[in-house]
Formats: structure tokens, sequence, C-alpha cells
DNA sequence: GATTGTGAAACAGTTCACAGCT
DNA sequence: AGCTGTGAACTGTTTCACAATC
């Protein structure tokens, strides 16, 4: 068992020696992507697939730098993982930039997604027209109360907790959302995972245990809240004038 | 004029120099705490909450580091980082530790949250249990939809947006949690900024530009589900048998 | 002239491994 | 004997700066 990975910990790759019998243009990209790069590849398919609404062509690295908010020579380096082509002297061509960052995150293929838990959380999960859109059906919701049983919710009935196993394997389902109650996020997890699930985005303020095969990606409101609570702190001890040396309370050394 | 902190980049504070004057007390603390360790500390801080309510008084690294998730190693520096006591050949004192956590992350003062945008997720971000129990009391709702404004959601009456400024003010925001639609955010994000907000939860699929010194977190629902598909492809690629040297299709190096 | 792609340097974060304390 | 606290080694990420290319 493991626990699931922590924001921006943990490697999606291993920097591979790649053996002497490789042919040359697939040695030419074979490198690691980092998984800071990845969370970053999906912002810029966003930006510019707004881009190309706008009916932009092409783009050099520092605007779409400037439009996701990282510098150039970080963005040219997470293009440079994906073994883009851009023409030097005249940046990237948008279409081909999206087309390419789709296929490295693999949405050339469709992933259903099942929602489990259907109070305030799912039901706004469910009726997200964000997911739908990108290539993410939402094609089961589950919840324990049998009352919500049968009830659609955004257009797809709810189905039984108990059927999770039969439910998401007819419908293919990929990834797993979990938006119960604390208590009940482990024992879901484990039906998920045992239903064949191997992402699952966990909203529920718990450390999920899963098999090392399982990708878990966790949203935790309660934890944002706090680190931003740490900034305000922070910039408290700055205000007071409590500032010598760059030492604030409590001797945590604070910017200048 | 910078972009918000994406996953698990940036620093929070500076590794300092300690002027050769500042007490030893001081200077045996004075350090920065990593981004990435603040984050966890909220989590060891949730995990400690339930054991004070088991009645656990102590803990070992060992114990906590596997209910957070993490390895042991990492957290006793995470707790160095703090100038946490615990004892050796024992472990942690539970309520010291709770403590310290809490004053480390400034959850000893009051925070109140702000939520803009009463669709779906507002809804379910008003009536979310989670905030007020940990010291984020919601104290102001907002949309631009006048039908909206005056009608009670979660027991707190939604103001129109226009009085942003003046409702802040008066009920001391310190958190704006943005939940409009994606071509509302940065505007709404200018206002909130500009009536003082400092530290903002952005939901929306926006990167925002803000003020340096402005904190910006993201929860961005289409970029976990992009991070996970990213797996859900490297898996397929793996499964395909079409491993050689380490090497999966598009030349990304895999794990073996 | 402009812009990409990328080694190399710098920096940040994690893990190791063990000295030091109870 | 057991467990913490931490310097040192290591791994991963960002930034620099410039040669290569159009």
């Amino acid at each position: 068992m493991a626990a699931q990975r922590g924001e921006g910990d943990g490697v999606v790759t291993r920097p591979g020696e790649t053996g002497p019998e490789a042919p040359a243009d697939v040695r030419e990209r074979a490198r690691a992507i980092p998984e800071a790069a990845v969370a970053r590849l999906a912002v810029y398919l966003r930006v510019l697939s707004g881009m190309v609404e706008q009916g932009v062509t092409t783009i050099s690295s520092e605007e779409l730098a400037g439009a996701a908010g990282v510098n150039s020579a970080k963005l040219r380096k997470d293009l440079s993982y994906i073994g883009s082509y851009g023409t030097r002297g005249v940046g990237y061509d948008v279409e081909v930039l999206v087309s390419h960052i789709e296929r490295i995150l693999g949405l050339t293929r469709k992933h259903s997604v099942a929602v489990v838990g259907i109070g305030n959380l799912g039901h706004a999960l469910a009726n997200y027209g964000g997911f739908p859109s990108r290539g993410f059906p939402v094609a089961a919701l589950f919840d324990i109360d049998p009352d919500l049983t049968g009830v659609p919710v955004g257009g797809i009935p709810v189905d039984h907790i108990d059927d999770i196993t039969s439910v998401c394997a007819e419908r293919e389902v990929s990834i797993g959302v979990i938006a119960t109650p604390p208590q009940a996020a482990q024992a879901v997890c484990d039906r998920l995972v045992s239903a064949g699930v191997q992402c699952i985005l966990n909203f529920a303020p718990v450390v999920l245990q899963v098999p090392d095969y399982v990708e878990v990606r966790k949203v935790d409101l309660a934890v944002e809240m706090q680190i931003l609570s740490f900034h305000v702190a922070r910039r408290a001890d700055e205000a007071a004038g409590d500032v010598v040396n760059g030492i604030g309370v409590d001797g945590v050394v604070i910017r200048p």
C-alpha cells in the first residue's frame, strides 16, 4: 500500500538510461517528463485552446509563458520534454502544439468519470460543464442513500454505491471522484479500486491508502485555506514591524 | 503583476542569513519553511486532531508519518522546520504538536472568507461545514445576479458583487474564494484585491494576474483530471507491451 | 533579427544514515 | 534500546545564457 501523491512531490517517470540499441529518433525524445511539467502542460493547453478560438495561429514562448503565468525559459524547457517542434525566429504553431500536448496527456482517448457522494459537492461536480467538454464525461454517480438512487442529477441517474463494481465495469469508468464525507472515503476508495478504477480524485479530507498502481490526486480545501492562513500570518508578522535581520516572530525567516 | 503560484513551486521564505547579533534561541529556529512543508503541516495537523479525539497523547514519527502518507524522515524534517520538541526515545506529545502547528499556520486567528459566484460550486462552498469548523467562517457571499441578492445561502445572505469593497472591509474578509465562470474571474479578482483582500483561492480555470503582494492558490479540476489522464496513458503504453529499454510510445521513459 | 532548444549552473526539496538524547 | 534531529548526499526543478536555426 502506498499513500497518494501530495502536491508537487514525486516523480512521474524515470530519467532513463537509453539502451544503446534504441533507434536515434526515439532516443532523441527519450526523456522523463517531470510531474511539475505535466501539470503546467495542462495549463498551456487551456491557454492555447483559448488562442485557437481567437484565431491565433502562431505564438512565441514569451507570449504563451506570459498568458500561462510562468517564465519563458521554463515554458520552453517544458515543451522540450515533449519533443516539441517550434520554429526558431518565429514561435510555435498553436494547433500543432495543442494536438501534441493532447496526445502526451492522453486526451485523444475519452476518460469516463464516476462521482461518488452526491451531496453539495457531488451535485456541483455532476453539473460542472468543464468535465464533459474536455473529454471527461461523467458516466456514473453513486450514493449510499437509497432515496437518491434512480433520481437523475445533471442528467445522470444516481446508482447505489453497492453497484459500483458492475456499473464501473459496464461504463468503462477510468477515473473515480470521491466527494463523500471523510468517514466514508477510504471504504469508497477500496471499492473503486476493486472495481478496477486506477485513478482517483479525492475531495475528502483524508489520506487514502491505495495499492502502488493506483494514482491518487487530492483536492483539500482545508489545506489550501491553511496555506493561505500561513501567508496571512507571515504578512502580519511583517506588518507588526517585528522584523529584525529578516527574522519574524517564531524565528521564521521572512521576505525583506 | 505576478501570476499565481502553481502547485508545488515557489518558495515561501528565504534561506536567510541570520545576523550575528540575533539572540541564540531565535537563531536556533531561524530557518525557512518550504512551501511543500507548509502543505504537509496542514495534513499532519488534521491527522493529529483525529488522534486527540481518540485520546492518543503521544505519537512517534513513524506512526504519524504512516497516517499522513509520508515517510518518517520527511515528517521529522518538516517538524524540525518549526523547531519542534519531540522526546528522543519516546516521540511527540500530540497536543503540544497540535498547538505548535496551529500557531505556525496562523490558525490562532480567525480568517473570514468571502465566496464570489454562487452557482453550483459556490453553493457547495457556502454549505461546506469544513470551513467554519476549522477557523474559516464564511462571512460574505457575492454574485452578479440581482435576483440572488438578499437570498440566504447556507445561512448567509448573498450580496451584490458591486458591494464587495464595503462588505469585505466591514466584515474583515481576509480570504476571497473565486467560484465564478472563467470570463468573470479576473474582474472579480481585481475587485477583491482593490477591496484589500490579499489571499485568494481560485476555482476558475484561468491564470489570474495579481500584484506581487497577493497570494493566490488555485484548484483546477480540469488540470487534475488531465494529470490523471496522463497517468492512464502512461499505463496504457506499458500494458500494450510497447516497452523496450524502458521507452514507451512517444519515446517517453516509463517505469520498468 | 528574432526566437527556439538545451547543456550547465544554481537552487530547492527529499532521503539517508547516524550522532545524540531519554 | 528506541526515537528524534540533522548534516550530508542525492534527486528533482528552475534559471541562465548562448549556440543553432529560421
